[in-house]
This record gives C-alpha cells, sequence and structure tokens, in this order.
DNA sequence: TCTAGAGAGTTGTTCAACAATCCCTCAAGA
DNA sequence: TCTTGAGGGATTGTTGAACAACTCTCTAGA
C-alpha cells in the first residue's frame, strides 16, 4: 500500500533496506490494531453478528477507546464491520441479496479485466501459476481454510492483471466481504472443492491468450459459484430464524 | 444512506415526520463536518494540495479534534481527502496515472452496467431525462458548473440501473474523485460541453433498447473524456513545476 | 395484551495533556 | 557550493477521564 521511492539502481543494498523498513512499522496504532482484527473476521474467528464491545477491547488490546475506535472505522470502510450508531460495531450477516449484489460487482469487475487483456506478458501470470498449484496442493491435503485462501489470492492476482489500484482496491474489499459469506454456511469444502480445477482451467486460456474465451468461462464460473453460495445460504444454520 | 423502517401504509402523516427526521438529525456530528468539508472539496472552494489544519478547523467548526479526525476518516475512505501520517489531510493532487485509473474502472462499470441491460422499465430512465434536460438547461444558461452537476448525476443514475447497492457505492466515489481532477484544469467548460449532447444520445439509444449501441457508444465516450482530460491537464497551471 | 417509564449499560463527544514526528533553519565541515 | 546533522517550533498521534445521549430490558399499571 504505501508508495516508497524506489532506490537507485546501482545501490543494491538499499533495496533490502528498503524491504524491511516496509516491514517495519511505518503505521499508526490504530491501522495495526486493525490488522488484528481484520485478520480474526476474515478467518472467520469472529462469526458474523458478533458485537465488538469496545470496554472489553480496549481492556485486552491496551489501546484507547478512540485508537479502537479509529480501527473500528477503518475496517467499517472495508465493509468488515458494520457499525450501527449508538449500538456499536457487528461483524455483518450478509444476506441473500448482498451475495447476489456482491456477485454483480464481481462479474463486473473480474470478466472485464479479463476480456480487456492483451498483449499480456507470461511473467505476469506467476503469481497466478503459484495460487492454482497452492490450491491444488491444499485440496491434496484436505486443508480448506487454505485452499479458501489460495483461491482469493487467484481472484486478486487476477484482477492484478489490470494494473490498476482502484480495481485492485475494490476487488480486495469485494472478495473480504465474500469470505464472510463462506464463513456462515455449514461446509465450505463442498464450495471451494470444484474451482480448484477451475482456476487451473482459467489459467491455461490465459496462458494460450484465449481471453475471450477466459471472460465467458469466468462469467460461467461465478454464475455457478453464486448459485451455489445461495443454495448452501438457504440452508444455514441461523440463531434467529 | 440510513435506512429507515417504512411507517405503515395507514398513518399517512407518519411518512411526513419521518422525512423530516431524516433531514434533521439521523446522523452523528462527525458525517455532518464530513458532509459540510465533503462540499467544500467538491465545489472545488479548497484546491487540491490544501492541507486542511486540525487546529483551524476545530476553532472553525467548534467540534473536538476527534470528532473532527473521524470526519477526515470518512472523507478520506471516499477519496476526497488523502492522510499522511504525522502531516495531517490534503485535498488530493491527482496525477496522469490516476486520471487513467480513474477512466479505466469508469468504463469497466459504466459500459458493464449497459450492455446487461435488459427488459428496462421505461419509468426508471426518468431520472435520467431529468439529468440530461438540467444539463442543457444550464449549457444554455452557461452555468457550466451546474452542467458539471448534471454530467455526474447523470452518470450516477446510469449506473444506478443495475441496482446494485456496492455499484452505485464504486460509483459515487469514482466521479467524486473525478470531479477533483476537473478543477484543477483551467477551463471545465469546453470538458463538459460535448457531453450535453453525447449524454442525450446515450439516452435516446437506451430509450430504443438498443444497449448493446450504447455501451460501445459510452465506450468511445469514455474514452473521448478521458483523452480531453489528460490532454488539458498536461496544460494545467501547477504550483511546482 | 399493551404502554409508559425507570434504570443499567453502552456508545457519542469533548477536553486537556503528553508523546512522537515532521519540517525548517542554520551552522559546521568537506 | 554542497552535504550533513543538530536544534526547535509546529502539528499530528494517543491517551484517559468525564459527561451526554442513546438503546435495551424489565416492570408496574391500565
Amino acid at each position: 500500500m504505501a508508495a516508497f521511492p524506489e532506490p537507485p539502481a546501482h545501490a543494491g543494498w538499499l533495496r533490502t533496506v528498503a524491504a524491511e523498513v516496509r516491514t517495519f512499522d511505518r503505521s499508526s496504532t490504530a491501522e495495526r490494531v486493525a490488522e488484528l482484527l481484520r485478520h480474526r473476521v476474515i478467518e472467520g474467528d469472529l462469526p458474523p453478528g458478533t458485537r465488538l464491545s469496545e470496554e472489553q477491547l480496549v481492556e485486552v488490546l491496551h489501546v484507547s477507546r478512540n485508537t479502537l475506535r479509529e480501527a473500528f472505522r477503518l475496517l467499517t470502510h472495508e465493509g468488515l464491520l458494520v457499525h450501527r450508531l449508538h449500538r456499536g460495531v457487528f461483524v455483518p450477516e450478509l444476506d441473500e441479496d448482498d451475495l447476489v449484489d456482491l456477485y454483480r460487482l464481481r462479474r463486473t469487475i473480474e470478466c472485464d479485466v479479463v476480456r480487456r487483456l492483451e498483449r499480456l506478458d507470461p511473467v505476469r501470470l506467476r503469481p497466478l501459476h503459484d495460487d492454482v498449484a497452492a490450491g491444488e496442493d491444499a485440496a491434496r491435503r484436505g486443508d480448506w481454510v487454505a485452499v479458501g485462501t489460495a483461491n482469493m489470492r487467484f481472484h486478486q492476482h487476477l484482477v492484478a492483471l489490470a494494473d490498476s489500484a482502484r480495481i485492485d482496491e475494490t476487488a480486495a474489499r469485494l472478495l473480504a466481504e465474500l469470505r464472510l459469506a463462506f464463513h456462515t454456511v455449514a461446509a465450505p469444502q463442498r464450495l471451494y472443492a470444484p474451482y480448484v480445477s477451475r482456476n487451473r482451467t482459467l489459467l491455461d486460456l490465459l496462458v494460450t491468450g484465449e481471453t475471450d474465451r477466459a471472460a465467458k468461462e469466468l462469467e460461467v464460473y461465478l454464475h455457478d459459484s453464486e448459485a451455489q453460495l445461495v443454495q448452501a445460504y438457504r440452508k444455514r444454520p441461523r440463531r434467529n430464524p
């Protein structure tokens, strides 16, 4: 996220220093708290509907209420928390309409990115290869959480081919929100499993440069994904039926 | 933005009360401050690059620093302000890359929305008719600020046809950021003028249901718009050349 | 069964203080 | 002349406490 000035090419060691500094602490307390909570939410440790009490979190995280609220805001903007006036912040409970909405925008962005691809340097597909391989590997191990992560990364890297910071950001938010939905259904394995091989198919089409076919395949892919998720959603266990 | 429970149909007068309350104070102080600043930024009263001093604004607006900072955060998320650690918030200075990026996402969303339109109820085009008329009227009067506003509303209403809250939100941010760019060029009239009639053309195609042609027209439209804006940008007056 | 109201608990907002950082200036040194 | 580094003023980052405003729940009373 943070933009650092590129060190001059001749100063090789500066590169590594810059890399270290980047990981160092160029962030505010609120951002670090947000990062911590973000993981909790994305990993599903905090189930949708959970209220995040200011009092409790201030105690646990050893930050002031103001700083905590700042972190809340950051996550609210990412769609990972919702804020209700005078009631606090909650992990969002997405309903079916949200799913449809999410997939609508997702199809718009992802398919359009693929459709507009041209003169693609094969090197740029490298991250996608890695993600597909990671997904296949995790599937073999039966590690479905890792499959989910690999899938998310695949799609994030896919839109990254567009070279647009704002598209990246929009997609990131989209995928994070979508991940919330997966946590509310009973058996995410069933949902992720088919897409391990479909990601491979998609990647093959990109390698051979068949972007139009890839775009169409992705369109169907996302429609199927949506349908399955919606179906799983209707059977989901709920606390307030 | 805020979702209110609909009053029961039989209680007619409640409707008007609800409408009043809506405008009343169903918002936090921070939101009201943000609304105030938002207008200043969008209208161009605060030129890009301006730093918004906490000290000064706290004095003028009679709110606490914390509340002000919360308002800053809201606007930062909308892309109307940028925040630099330990340096404060600034009105963003978009560069040419930002313009290209903005238009990239804009084409993706707007064209895709139009392309996917089907079975469109003519009633839903009503707001678009109004916006086009408002634009034409403002152009006749020579009120270019109003032309700009009408144009923005036209495009906002256009994507609204997709019925997607998240698409609306993304587009809103996009258009707001873009408006910043228009404030940095010398003669915005030249830029807005051609699109008064092009919006009309586009709308006509939607009325007759020729969505594919409309999508293609919009694609060209946005490319032209981008090219002109970039060109105007290169000639823009700058403080630090 | 419904309503009004009291009370507890939580969030919204403000304030004042201190810590951390940036930015400018200026002087010493190569 | 250019670079480097050390002040020092100004601004932002963070904290904790206090009070106001609001929601939610429960109960008394009609």
